[in-house]
RNA sequence: CGGGCUAUAGCGCAGCUUGGUAGCGCGUUCGUCUGGGGGACGAAAGGUCGUAGGUUCAAAUCCUGCUAGCCCGACCA
């Protein structure tokens, strides 16, 4: 993309309702604009990120054994009749009504549909597991939206639901899930940290939410350093491994990990020896749990099973905040000169700064980088603006591009270009041809 | 939903106390000089002062209603 050319309505001055980093950042960048309380429209570099994260959730879902599908906004009130949550969500539904009057809502989630469609269209428990998830706008009349996109009315969500005919089917699926949500923040560069959530009404310790350590997550997080250290790596996974898929859950389950929900302070310092102690805060991008029967009993969705009489589904119910990722990882990655995207879901990954723009030979050679770092399938950013230096350095720090190609007349004289990374600040000077290949190897593009 | 506050140009703000031609900085446009970390000078465009009503010769300014938004708390992906 030219910068010339891009839709990029950058701020230099905080606007004054932004109060956290992430916001503040949001707005100037030009990534999205308020549309009213807790609503945004999302600009071109805000929608950019929020692909690349989509993206990345499809692959892994996909990779984990789930199945995409795509389920509406808008949903009939009869179906939460049925399951009797109608009356019992309480104010943060949005209900509306259409002409004919009738109740209608703006999904807040969809446990009941995804059930109606399950119990339609899975017959036999030979058919199962069966894990189905779709990625849609949400909507939740918040009392008190905040925080840009982290807490807005709005959301774009991940939400999968498993079906199984057994509680061992539904724990197997449920392991699914978790380590497939290990992998999806790895892979975006992010640590997330599963902490033992409150289980509320249905009880047991099978729901986890996962969690960005982030100085200013909404909530407060108490754990064992020795979890925040683990990692998953490159290590492949065989999901249909019910005992291996186990082990990897039981390792980052057995230390002492919670939010201020399930904190409790004896059992912390019991556990954890006192060098080990984490209290931080943390942003919560995920939440799975698993609710037996709940939805399928009352809703009369079942299978036939083993001896052919109608079973009711055990299932669980697997949540990513989307959009809320973007604002979690400019939490967790920035400086004062503005957001550090980790290349995983950077909007772009490289931008060539033309330092003296009109300068027949520094065009020629930002032309030529830029072409060819187009046909080696690069998300790049060529700020061919008429602009000085410093502005194009600011403009490219605060969107927070990994990389800088920094092409002058002064270093083509000596025949090198510039490449900075952005995290680091790390620069070397090398030939531009030597900078395309450190750049491919670098994202794994040879 | 309790408490606090705000609304004036794209953004940040002043003006309101004491009613009388709507201002500053940034940004934007044009020109000249510039050009390796948000340049300088000159010129210009841009505002039904959130909205409805009231008081007054006269309202951004005083009064009333409404709406929108922000912050703290309680609540939540």
């Amino acid at each position: 993309m030219r910068l010339s050319r891009y839709f990029l309505p950058i701020l230099k001055e905080t606007p004054a309702e932004a109060q956290i980093v992430s916001h503040r950042l949001m707005l100037r960048a030009g990534m999205i604009r308020q549309a009213s309380a807790g609503i945004y429209s999302w600009l071109p570099l805000g929608y950019k990120a929020l692909r690349k994260i989509e993206a990345i959730v499809h692959d892994e879902q996909q990779k984990a054994g789930a199945i995409p599908v795509l389920m509406p906004t808008i949903q009939s009130a009869d179906l939460w009749r049925e399951s009797g949550r109608y009356d019992a969500y309480g104010p943060e539904m949005l209900r509306i009504k259409d002409r004919h009057d009738r109740d209608m809502l703006y999904g807040p989630t969809n446990e009941e549909q995804i059930t109606e469609i399950a119990g339609a269209g899975i017959r036999s428990y030979r058919d199962l597991p069966t894990i189905l998830y779709h990625i849609q706008w949400k909507f939740r009349d918040e009392v008190r939206p905040r925080f840009g996109i982290m807490r807005g009315r709005e959301f774009l969500m991940k939400d999968g639901y498993s079906f199984d005919i057994d509680k061992a089917g539904a724990t197997h699926s449920y392991n699914r899930m978790f380590v497939s949500y290990l992998r999806t923040f790895e892979r975006m560069g992010l640590k997330a940290v599963p902490m033992r959530a409150d289980s509320g009404p249905i009880g047991g310790d099978m729901t986890h939410e996962f969690l960005i350590l982030a100085d200013t997550g909404e909530s407060a997080v108490f754990l064992d350093s020795d979890i925040a250290d683990l990692s998953l790596g490159g290590d492949k996974v065989d999901w249909e491994d019910a005992a291996a898929l186990q082990g990897i859950v039981d390792r980052w389950t057995n230390g002492y990990a919670r939010t201020d929900e399930t904190h409790e302070e004896a059992v912390f310092e019991a556990e954890v020896p006192e060098a080990r102690r984490v209290t931080a805060r943390g942003i919560e991008v995920g939440h799975i749990f698993y609710f037996g029967t709940k939805y399928s009993e009352v809703m009369n969705a079942k299978v036939a099973g083993p001896e052919g009489s109608p079973v009711a589904f055990e299932s669980g119910s697997y949540g990513i905040g989307v959009s809320r990722l973007i604002g979690a990882i400019i939490e967790a990655n920035h400086d004062d000169k503005g957001m550090i995207w980790p290349e995983a879901v950077a909007p772009f990954e490289v931008a060539v700064i033309n330092l003296k723009q009109g300068d027949a030979e520094a065009d020629a050679a930002c032309e030529s980088l830029y072409d060819k770092l187009n046909a080696r399938g690069f998300d790049a950013l060529y700020d061919d603006r008429n602009e000085r230096a410093g502005s194009k350095f600011a403009t490219i720090d605060l969107i927070g591009v990994p990389w800088k190609l920094i092409v002058g007349p002064r270093g083509l004289k000596e025949g090198v270009v510039e490449l900075v990374n952005r995290r680091t600040g790390e620069a070397v000077n090398l030939s531009p041809d030597e900078a395309l290949n450190r750049l491919a190897a670098q994202f794994g593009r040879a």
